[in-house]
DNA sequence: TTCGTCTCAATTTTT
DNA sequence: TTGAGACGAA
């Protein structure tokens, strides 16, 4: 132990080492803090602690991983692997199946994530026939989350009459009869949301006082990283646990607080000293990370919030290179000036691919970033965006794969129902929802006892409804017996869904069986890994509740050697030697939704930081002059978080093409350096802009594959309709003759467009406006 | 019931 | 530009 208590410098020893009481170490960007909480912990299991009774809260999943694994290699496998540790999510979903039946829940309740939350408020909405531009899904389902976060129950709601009164001058008056209908159903088909994992957690611990003090002697030392990113639902459940023993021990830093928008409150760190008695306080404020240039870039865009702890940081590392900032013309010329840059600096320094990254505000901005990578044949690994297991191909094996374990689940249900299509409808999907809400039991319920209902379905449907759920039977029975990958492979199979994927031809459709195949795989691992740690089973409902809580980074296995692309929130926590901060432009970051509120403004400037502070050796700022937006060119100014850096930091460069390209592009878009003029000189590249465009023919490439198939030919066709070419394929329609429908009469042909089986006829007809007509179906009868 | 076409809105950030 | 939802036709 003494070995790697010599690995620490004074400051970080010192909280190390600080056995019991309640403690906060306020830990600057880059300053050794997973060291401090890993070392920590090997120390208090040094000291005779049973690893049992410590609780380690960490920000992902993989931290918790890789923590675990060091700890092991200090105080031994055996040991580490009865620690605690995890995100608050995936620890007190643990807890509450445990305890689930208190709550009356069954044990193997499934997680909603924010897809199928968000889908089924919209079909709430659509149910109360609610105008939905007025109840938009996404703001209703935010409402109810940060309702939930701060605890307010709808008990506590309606008795609220401020909040009540707050919907209704939003003109949401129905808000909380929404919410209603939402807890209940998600209670209905025994699901627990992210934000109920929390919520359920604090009323599990509040209605049971022996639950509570049965964890509070468990957990009798608690330690919690990234302590400025905890909302108050989770507040409160430290509080709890930790109020008996008050060996509390939480790690954060004020400045990297970037999570307001999702209930993060900064209060739980700033007001920490006064919530414990006799709180240890220790700060970690040399930087190890970071050139002296990146260090002091970033302190002095930190200084400008005025809501911050005091605190330092420093670093005796070398001075390094000045943060090189570049502007480019498009977003697409800025992806290529990353690329080329990365390529270059990869062969001059001799690096790997994996010691870059691209940081970006918006997930959306990835794809020029992509688009340059892959020209130049550079290899990049995206995280967050769609994460793996939110595609629609992955969901729906998964909601397969759910529905055995909960058939109560709503919205699995819903998903697969028909899909592949079974000749279960929406009509048929409608009823039975509402039959289920009557009768207060699940749909799936309703549908084994469909020939005891009065639901008025006609019997060929009833029977596909029993076929349905002969077949979810069937899978359940096989489900005690084998493996999840062998039932995954045999779901797979017998319910279509290969079949049906492989129908799709298009790149796309390849890439989504590809898909399927890789989770197939995922889970034979799963299983194959679940094995070797022995105390658990590999079931599928460890699966399961593995993959609701995995992000992208925690099935990262750092193998492959690639640049990594992430939001800057994905980011925090990492580092790496070379760091390209991106779309640096008024309104994209600082967000355009982030600046009405000072309070907004300054957590994005922490943005800001973070990402500087990622960068270990050379860090990278870019901001394009114009940017597709919407599909759009919309023009931008550079943000101003570049001029709010001290300029000795700076290295500002000024590509030499875009200054063969306009003289103009000369002048220092600052100005001089003691009159600033930023965003003064704009350059509108209007005329350049076609050469640039995306999706110009030559990025489009060939078409390959899908030559064979008619639908990508439609386009072809169309142009050549549009172009005035004759069309090729032979039919005696043109443009001008009458004709007769069966259902329609006459009418006047418009236009014929499409080729061979999609060639389509617009068609006026007297008594009914146009008319685009399959020529293949429509059965008509020219007359003229 | 299904499938294709059209329209319209959306871009913060995530467990 | 993309995706989801609405609408219309077979």
């Amino acid at each position: 132990m003494e070995k790697y208590l010599s690995q620490l410098n004074e400051a970080q020893l010192a909280p190390t080492i600080q056995k019991d009481g309640p403690m906060i170490v306020i830990a600057g960007a880059g300053s050794g803090k997973t060291r401090v909480l890993t070392y920590r912990i090997a120390y208090l299991m040094h000291q005779g602690i049973d690893p049992f009774n410590i609780l380690s809260l960490t920000f992902t999943n993989k931290a918790a991983r890789e923590m675990k694994e060091r700890i092991a290699s200090i105080v031994g496998q055996s040991e580490a692997k009865n620690l605690w540790m995890g995100t608050f999510h995936s620890v007190f979903a643990k807890i509450l199946r445990i305890e689930a039946d208190k709550l009356g829940y069954p044990a193997n309740f499934t997680i909603y994530d924010a897809q199928d939350s968000q889908r089924l408020i919209s079909s709430i909405i659509k149910e109360m026939g609610l105008d939905k531009d007025l109840y938009k899904y996404k703001s209703v389902f935010s409402r109810i989350s940060s309702y939930k976060n701060s605890l307010i129950t709808v008990r506590a709601y309606f008795q609220n009459p401020e909040l009540i009164e707050a919907d209704t001058m939003a003109r949401r008056p129905r808000l909380g009869d929404i919410y209603k209908e939402y807890v209940e159903r998600c209670f209905k088909s025994g699901a627990m949301d992210f934000d109920d994992l929390l919520l359920k957690t604090n009323e599990l611990l509040t209605r049971f006082p022996e639950v509570l003090a049965k964890y509070q002697d468990r957990f009798r030392y608690i330690l919690v990283d990234e302590y400025q990113d905890t909302n108050h639902s989770q507040y409160l459940i430290v509080r709890a646990l930790s109020d008996r023993f008050q060996n509390i021990c939480v790690v954060g830093d004020d400045a990297q607080s970037i999570y307001a928008f999702r209930g993060a409150n900064i209060n739980n760190i700033l007001n920490f000293q006064k919530d414990y008695d006799n709180v240890k306080l220790f700060r970690l404020e040399q930087n190890y990370r970071s050139t002296k240039n990146i260090v002091n870039a970033a302190n002095s865009i930190i200084d400008k919030n005025e809501t911050k702890l005091d605190k330092v940081v420093w670093t005796a590392n070398d001075e390094g290179g000045k943060i090189k900032v570049n502007r480019s013309m498009t977003d697409g010329e800025e992806g290529r000036y990353v690329a080329s840059t990365i390529f270059e600096t990869k062969m001059n320094e001799q690096l790997k691919h994996s010691d870059f990254a691209i940081l970006y505000r918006t997930n959306a901005q990835s794809r020029s970033m992509e688009d340059a990578l892959r020209k130049r044949d550079i290899p990049y690994r995206i995280y967050g965006g769609l994460s793996f297991y939110q595609r629609k191909e992955i969901k729906d094996i998964l909601s397969y794969l759910r529905i055995i374990i909960n058939p109560s689940d709503e919205e699995a249900l819903k998903r697969v129902i028909n899909f592949p299509p079974r000749g279960i409808g929406q009509t048929t999907i409608d009823k039975l929802i509402i039959a289920a809400n009557g009768y207060k039991r699940s749909i799936f319920e309703v549908m084994k006892h469909i020939d005891k209902t009065d639901v008025k379905i006609n019997s060929g449907t009833k029977n596909k409804l029993k076929d349905f759920v002969t077949m979810v039977e069937s899978f359940q029975v096989m489900n005690q017996n084998v493996n999840a990958f062998e039932l995954a492979e045999h779901v797979t199979k017998t319910t279509g869904l290969i079949k049906e994927f492989n129908k799709d031809t298009t790149p796309e459709g390849v890439a989504k069986v590809e898909n399927i195949e890789e989770l197939i795989n995922g889970i034979k691992d799963f299983v194959e890994e679940q094995k070797e740690i022995a105390d658990t089973t590999g079931s599928l409902t460890e699966f399961l509740e593995d993959v609701a809580l995995a992000t992208d980074l925690d099935n990262d296995n750092g193998e492959d050697d690639r640049v990594a692309l992430m939001t800057i929130h994905l980011a925090k926590g990492l580092e790496f030697p070379y760091v390209f901060i991106v779309g640096l432009e008024e309104d994209l970051f600082p967000s355009a939704m982030s600046m009405n509120t000072r309070s907004e403004l300054e957590e994005e400037r922490r943005l800001f930081y973070v990402a500087l502070t990622r960068a270990e050796k050379q860090a990278y700022l870019t901001y394009a002059l114009s940017r597709y937006r919407w599909g759009k060119l919309v023009d931008s100014d550079p943000s101003r978080f570049i001029q709010e850096i001290d300029e000795q930091y700076l290295d500002i460069l000024t590509p030499i093409e875009e200054r063969r390209m306009n003289p103009m592009l000369d002048a220092n878009i600052f100005g001089d350096a003691d009159t600033p003029t930023p965003g003064n000189i704009r350059f509108k590249p209007a005329k350049q802009l076609p050469i640039q465009k995306k999706g110009s023919p030559k990025l489009q490439g060939p078409a390959k594959v899908q030559i064979s198939t008619p639908k990508k030919l439609t386009p072809v066709s169309q142009t050549n309709a549009a172009s005035g070419e004759a069309n090729l394929f032979d039919n005696k329609l043109t443009a001008g003759n009458i004709v007769k429908h069966l259902r329609f009469g006459k009418g006047e042909v418009l236009k014929i467009e499409g080729v061979g089986a999609d060639t389509k006829a617009e068609i006026k007809f007297e008594n009914g406006g146009n008319k685009k007509l399959l020529l293949r179906f429509a059965k008509l009868e020219v007359i003229g």
